[in-house]
DNA sequence: GCCGGAACTT
DNA sequence: AAGTTCCGGC
């Protein structure tokens, strides 16, 4: 199964590097684990089990052997080993299964926002699905998080290597090879990704392999996210050529089956060899788990393909990347610096059209499990109608393992297919209403605790104790709950749904609509209300991603602004300045197209100014627009929010949430009781959470942003040529860099 | 076994 | 930053 050349890994390389963790340079020992666990040599080391997400080490002193390989740590053992892991809650990238020995759950929302920002989780409901491992059913989520790819399927190595090179397999080689020095000489890597042979010796189980597991690269294919199609991701990078493809068409459902294998790393943003260097930044800033309060690397357009010297990207792809990224942001709560290399660019707000909504049904049509034969595993998951929506746990290896199935339902998935920016006229109406609901209650970080079923120690979050690290780490994230899927789920749906309409607009800038609101949350006052239609947002976001740091700047001082009124400037504070960066308002855009960077200096110029807030543009297209839109349009400027409110608005919130959270997580001492009651609450916390970052159904509408698919052709000119222009000014500031 | 602090390494 | 190493405590 796993093509020769593959050798190894799944994931290409740059996805190993996420972040622009400087730290970090070698694989990071979730992926490692996502590795072994994708291949079914290792099955009887580790092996998915139980709980989406959730594995089981069966060798410890295995894993950690291979781990120490990899590493070229043979002191490794299972307690460092675990150790590391263990660093993983505060991160929440991992939790442990209480009770369970040697096992652990991955929160792969956490980790796809982090790795793949590009896939949307939004749709897939930033909600990963947290258990769901990658299944090598496609059909879990849609969004599978480890991406395995091999090579096998992606065959990307060639197919995708775009234009641009993707990945060439060369570099991943070279990434690999950096693990393989090891003084003993056996390279760590052939263990590995030879899988074959070095597992197979070891262990000797290929054999399970058979058929269906295809080993994790059947499994694994890749998910993208709806919203972004593979075809978006390709087109965007230079695709593969599943040209023709739509996907829609493939099943009825359309939505979404990727014909192939297509790995959400297909999109790798790494150009070609160059790559590495690409590699630094992460895509998003946002995303990295550390608060890094310096915004020391400009985010990810940096990254983005169309940044890369090597490419040059039409505007129909650029746009449909940022866009992409936009979403995003959006979706998953990214910063706004995202954006900072986009000044002109209106980000667009999902919104979520209950059109696309609809689209669920559909999907759900499709199989649940794509059929891998035929293509690779896009399968959404579908519709989380009904109860549904759980994804199977994939279990690597096909199917023999799933001992239960628990999952309960972990909703997310959504995907919700269909609505990819990129159809967009294919867009077919979804009519399925699809709705999110969440799930059960989620637990979240405090889970672990929670879950005590017999260890009455609660373990401290981090935030605890003073140690750097921790105070890092736990600073991250804010609040997700790990489980949550439901958070995702929920959200996603919606989420994509509104993409799909919303983000692509032909012209490609949104118009947002704001409002100025009062009372909602008392700190805010403005709102930013989607035109179209603001759900409330029931989706959630990950908040992780967004930076602590921000948090508590705004807890000093959330109230900036009064109602309506946009302050962008006032913020002293040094995070504020992040801010600044990001939301300061924009220069004047023309009404017609701004050209994307006008004022674009460097990336450290003081401010550039973004136009986060984007004022209703009289522009025609708007016809798809609710009609909430209009009538928003009419009011000019005072309606422009910047996003910066909006997104601070969140920030409070979540740091509010969150300090609340810490509180609670920092009184370790507290009593039983007060524990139990605790956790009880934070379930709620963490819904709570989940709807804020996201949308907070209460509150925030999401910026409306106009998403007429069908646009007139004059805006689609305007828009190519100002994404030409904005290439072309990428190009010159990557120069620079 | 698991947890997490602390110091240290890369 | 992301572990690695060591370790006391439950």
């Amino acid at each position: 199964m796993k093509t020769p050349g593959d050798t190894g890994f799944a994931f290409p390389e740059w996805a190993y590097k996420p972040e622009s963790s400087p730290g970090s340079r070698q694989i990071q020992l979730w992926h490692f684990i996502l590795e072994l666990l994708r291949k079914e040599e290792y099955h009887d080391v580790i092996a998915w089990q139980g709980d989406y997400g959730e594995f089981v080490i069966k060798d410890p002193d295995e894993v950690a052997r291979l781990w120490g390989a990899r590493k070229c740590k043979p002191q490794m053992n299972y307690d460092k080993l675990s150790r590391a892991l263990r660093y993983y809650y505060n991160k929440r990238i991992l939790h442990k299964t209480k009770g369970k020995r040697f096992t652990y759950k991955f929160n792969f929302n956490k980790l796809v926002l982090v790795n793949y920002p590009f896939i949307d989780m939004g749709s897939t409901g930033g909600s990963v699905p947290q258990s769901a491992p990658p299944v090598p059913t496609g059909a879990g989520t849609h969004f599978r998080f480890p991406p395995s790819t091999p090579s096998e399927v992606l065959s990307p190595n060639e197919d995708l290597r775009s234009p641009g090179g993707m990945f060439s397999s060369v570099a991943r080689r070279m990434a690999r090879g950096s693990v393989s020095d090891c003084s003993d000489g056996t390279s760590v890597n052939s263990e590995i990704e030879e899988g074959n042979t070095g597992a197979g010796e070891e262990r000797g189980e290929r054999a399970v392999s058979g058929g269906g597991g295809a080993g994790g690269g059947a499994g694994y294919r890749s998910i993208i996210h709806p919203r972004l199609s593979h075809e978006t991701l390709f087109r965007m990078y230079g695709g593969p050529g599943n040209p023709a493809g739509h996907p829609g068409s493939r099943g009825h459902t359309g939505h979404r089956i990727h014909p192939e294998p297509l790995s959400p790393f297909p999109v790798s943003p790494l150009p070609g060899p160059g790559g590495a260097s690409l590699l630094a930044p992460p895509l998003s800033p946002a995303l990295s788990m550390t608060p890094t309060s310096h915004l020391a690397y400009t985010p990810s357009p940096t990254l983005s393909p169309m940044l890369g010297s090597h490419f040059s990207f039409n505007p129909e792809d650029m746009k449909r990347y940022l866009q992409a990224h936009t979403q995003s942001v959006y979706n998953y709560g990214l910063s706004p610096r995202a954006f900072l290399q986009y000044p002109n660019i209106v980000i667009p707000q999902p919104h979520r059209p209950a059109a696309d909504k609809a689209g669920l049904t559909a999907e759900r049509g499709a199989t649940e499990r794509v059929e891998r034969a035929t293509t690779a595993g896009g399968g959404e998951r579908g519709g989380e109608r009904g109860g549904d929506r759980h994804h199977h746990p994939p279990l690597a290896h096909s199917t023999h393992h799933h001992p239960h199935l628990p999952h309960s339902a972990h909703p997310h998935s959504h995907s919700h297919p269909i609505h990819h920016p990129l159809h967009l006229g294919e867009e077919p109406p979804h009519m399925s209403p699809f709705k999110f609901k969440l799930q059960p209650p989620p637990l979240g970080r405090k889970q672990r605790e929670g879950q005590i079923q017999s260890k009455p120690r609660q373990s401290s979050l981090s935030s605890g104790s003073g140690s750097g690290s921790m105070s890092s780490t736990s600073g991250l994230g804010s609040s997700l709950s790990f489980g949550s899927d439901l958070s995702s789920a929920s959200g996603s749906g919606l989420i994509s749904a509104s993409s799909s309409t919303q983000s692509l607009n032909s012209a490609g800038l949104p118009k947002i609509k704001v409002e100025p609101i009062s009372d909602i949350e008392s700190e805010e006052e403005v709102e930013v209300t989607d035109i179209s239609d603001e759900d409330p947002d029931e989706r959630d976001e990950e908040f992780e991603l967004f930076s602590p740091r921000h948090f508590r700047a705004c807890n000093h001082h959330h109230h900036h602004h009064v109602n309506g009124t946009v302050t962008t400037q006032h913020q002293p504070h040094p995070d504020e300045d992040l801010d600044e960066d990001v939301f300061k308002t924009p220069a004047p855009p023309p009404p017609g197209l701004m050209p994307f960077f006008t004022s674009q200096h460097t990336q450290s110029n003081t401010h550039r100014g973004l136009p986060t807030l984007k004022c209703e543009p009289p522009e025609p297209a708007e016809s798809n627009t609710s009609p909430s839109q209009t009538a928003s349009a009419g009011a000019p400027q005072t309606k422009c929010i910047p996003l910066k409110l909006r997104f601070k608005r969140r920030w409070s919130e979540d740091q509010r949430m969150e300090a609340s959270q810490e509180e609670s997580d920092d009184k370790k001492v507290r009593p039983e009781e007060e524990r139990e009651r605790q956790r009880q609450s934070n379930g709620q916390m963490e819904i709570e959470e989940d709807g804020t970052g996201s949308g907070e159904g209460e509150s925030p509408p999401p910026l409306a942003y106009e998403g007429s698919i069908a646009t007139p052709l004059a805006s689609h000119s305007r828009a190519s040529a100002e994404l030409h222009r904005a290439t072309a000014q990428l190009s010159l500031e990557n120069k620079d860099c």
